[in-house]
DNA sequence: AGTAGTAAGATGTCCGACATCTCACAAGGG
DNA sequence: CCCTTGTGAGATGTCGGACATCTTACTACT
């Protein structure tokens, strides 16, 4: 006879308290709540260090595996940092990049991208709507710095720095959003779109094209006009899309869940003849 | 308590840094990768089974420890969906609600909400846009059935049933876009907004205006006319706003940071006399 | 005074055991 | 015959301890 079943209530000697027997709910769950309450009310501030993790467990009468489950679901929704032989702390609200836990559900192949580039029209399309709003004077020059050194670059044939400096360049419109989610959303698929973005300039070495469309937004936001620059935006992804249709097509795959341009660049733009 | 001497752990995010990791990468980590390549790479497709948790941990050759974490990180990134007594299966993408890991991270007060409310109009208007090209006659029927339910709703008085079917509704326009990173993506705000929305129809009982936002966003999209819709989302959603900012004002906080509602209004629509 | 070595503290990892839930299937009673 | 009961296997949930490794600070030696 095993000890499953119908036992009786017999703690077996040096098994400790089961202290789950308590609550119905998962102990791991109850622990991520208390450490979120402790940041909510305040009693835990960003910046600031978290017991010892053996600390925790004896605070909440608890194993240090599920103290160490609930921290691990906290640090994945990017509320806690952990650093190994320092400690654990409460996340600056949004301002580091956490994408130290490469999200990579999708890992972005074919029409996969597309939806990343669908999102990124959303995204951006609102970014620059803020922006001219919000933009300063150091965002706009910012802006017109980043398309040089892409420019630069392009011009270069560095299809790295180009890379790069294209990353920069659209990082630059996010930040003159001034607004943190938005811009730590952005970064959520930004790893994703890299491998493609490589891809694509060193088969194609269009990149040029790309210029224009990034001196367009950045002229939309100077000239604080909210249609012109997502009209812009629009243009520019639309024709990154374009890119990956074709690439997608050559490869033998059926596009059947992308957009033609012409449905994108109208289902994205105010104007109509935005697409010439 | 003062734990000032400690700065926050900082890392060097200057130099993009993408494969930084040539140290000894946290078992953890490897894992975690290891999983998700099984389900890119099709060994493990939505709905399967993954192998018991000692069998995983005997095929990497790692502690159960590592592989509980590991499926952890990617249940909280809804990749994988844990049953206890039954097994770790791949999630379907995006299909069930995997709101059980409500996030809760801040608390969304005042101007913060507002920034939410900026990343909703950039999500919900790119849904939109995409809603009219893919959007099926089930995604319309079932968005007339959410405006139904939503207004029967909001006419019982029953607040509660209010937000959920608002929710409701706001997530079959995302399903009707088809585009599975645009839907996961709102849904990570979504639990931000609950507590604003019931707070707001609570107290101002102004739910009842929403409705005609509501049907004015599905005519729009009925008419496969990406302008109109966007422009239905933008007033609906700057109506939230206004209703914020006003919250804000009442109780003392200065709202520096958020918008105006004309600026909102004329950021991100297209037609000039869409605020009436 | 400067540097190397060392100790303390924290997270990372592994192991083994028990607890509890879910499901399938067989045994029993209406 | 159907329905209830319970028994068992299999899986996740939790606990406790031990050791490994990294970070930091302090000490001791040159």
């Amino acid at each position: 006879m095993s000890r499953s079943g119908s036992a009786p209530p017999e703690r077996p000697a040096g098994a400790g308290t089961p202290y789950a027997a308590l609550a119905r709910r998962p102990v791991t769950e109850v622990i991520t709540e208390m450490i979120t309450e402790r940041i909510r009310s305040g009693e835990l501030r960003p910046g600031d260090k978290l017991p010892a993790e053996p600390e925790l467990a004896r605070q909440f009468q608890v194993g240090r595996g599920s103290v160490r489950e609930a921290i691990r679901t906290l640090h994945t929704l990017g509320v806690l940092q952990v650093v190994r032989g320092r400690g654990t702390f409460v996340a600056e609200p949004m301002s580091q990049p956490h994408s130290d836990q490469f999200v990579g559900l999708s890992s972005a192949s074919g029409p996969e991208l597309a939806e990343i580039l669908e999102v990124r029209i959303g995204l951006e399309s609102a970014a620059v709507s803020l922006a001219c709003v919000r933009a300063t004077k150091d965002d706009l020059a910012e802006m017109r710095k980043r398309v040089a050194e892409h420019e630069a670059a392009a011009e270069r044939g560095d299809v790295h720095a180009e890379c790069r400096t294209d990353e920069d360049f659209h990082d630059s419109l996010l930040r003159a959003a001034h607004n943190q989610n938005l811009h730590a959303m952005y970064r959520m698929i930004v790893p994703q779109m890299s491998d493609f973005r490589l891809e694509t300039l060193k088969l194609e070495r269009s990149s040029q094209r790309f210029v224009p469309g990034h001196r367009d937004i950045v002229n939309g936001i100077v000239a604080r006009s909210p249609q012109e620059s997502r009209n812009a935006v629009a243009r520019h992804i639309a024709a990154l899309y374009r890119e990956l249709r074709t690439a997608v097509e050559e490869s033998g795959s059926s596009p059947r869940e992308m957009l033609d341009f012409p449905e994108l660049i109208a289902g994205f733009t105010s104007d109509p003849e935005a697409g010439g």
